[in-house]
DNA sequence: GTAGTCTGGTTGACGCATCAACCTTTGGGA
DNA sequence: TCCCAAAGGTTGATGCGTCAACCAGACTAC
């Protein structure tokens, strides 16, 4: 739940700039992002949040299938033997550990998947995609791979795609180093 | 609700590559993603993923308000007279009608934003940020916009932050060609 | 072997996002 | 004037994602 905002000096009520240090419209210093950063930072919003969109509804309609649906059915199909327990799914999707309980509890219900007790650790569960999962995910596979390729891939020349990856892997190990607790 | 995997022929039972034209091992030809497009794709997902939940851990720790959350109040903030018509602030932030109606619902609940009647158009509300509303997006205002600096563009070189403009541009471009109605 | 801790996993509550259905007002036209 | 389509908005249902609390089996120390 999304606790109201703390207790806090007021501000002096005079009129100023109402958010004086995230973008606003002064050029200067500090902290403040200036208009450039502020449009290269709402254009990957714009960017992530289209693709997506665009994505799960093709998703959705070529093979009745989500997003997250489809990146457990895609990891488990290439698994050895179609099936992991949950700590190796966990581990290739990098997900929260309540946020796959709560997918596959789903995708169970479904039958997409299904799990059976896991004979070397009786606290786990052996996941298993079913033929109704296979189904989906082949059906989707080849749609959603060639709509990727047409909307980001194609997109980018070359020295952009090196920039994008050398710049997601800056992120992420800037992430790894000052929020390790909040990514795993 | 997500339908069931539709009715389809089945697939040949013999062992086959379990999704072929996705992302698989073997190296060649067609639609199927090549590991290293798998893996930018990937790095894509993780870089935003990873990024999104640290801002809004932080933005609730320090202002008890959400990304969303803070995103219409920093809009309502600049706005002139500090109040915006629906129809403005749909504009502005580029949402889905309903996405907005829920969202303000919930701010308007928790006492971070007021509706009152419109009076060029009776359907229309005028959403105006109370003091409450204010002092959040104050609070978070500086704290959000470091984080963004130090995790995000301070991670970049010049050189990758424009090709990351470029790029970002590009498909957005490319989704507005591809999917008009999905990207409005 | 018993106690304490660690680890893998589930659950419930709640905010977020989308979709489809619906309501009201507006603004044209016939 | 009356009708009707379009526009602005709301609502309910449902899936997704996080957090905090919890549970049970496994491991370790003693």
């Amino acid at each position: 739940m999304i606790p109201v905002i703390p207790d806090r000096p007021r501000f002096p009520t005079r009129a100023v700039d109402p958010i004086p240090n995230y973008a606003g419209r002064m050029g200067e210093s500090g902290n403040r992002l200036d208009g450039r950063e502020y449009q290269s930072w709402r254009a990957f919003h714009r960017m992530h949040d289209q693709l997506s969109l665009a994505l799960n509804q093709h998703l959705q309609r070529d093979a009745g299938i989500s997003e997250p649906d489809f990146q457990v059915l895609a990891a488990l199909a290439e698994a050895p033997g179609q099936a992991l327990r949950s700590r190796e799914l966990r581990e290739e999707l990098q997900w929260e550990k309540s946020r796959l309980a709560h997918q596959l509890r789903r995708m169970e219900q479904r039958g997409l998947v299904l799990r059976d007790d896991c004979p070397e650790d009786a606290r786990s569960a052996t996941v298993r995609i079913t033929d109704t999962g296979l189904a989906g995910v082949r059906t989707a596979a080849q749609a959603h791979a060639a709509l990727v390729r047409e909307l980001f891939f194609d997109a980018l020349t070359p020295a952009q795609l090196d920039a994008f990856d050398e710049a997601g892997a800056a992120v992420i190990e800037r992430l790894r180093q000052r929020c390790p607790a909040e990514a795993p």
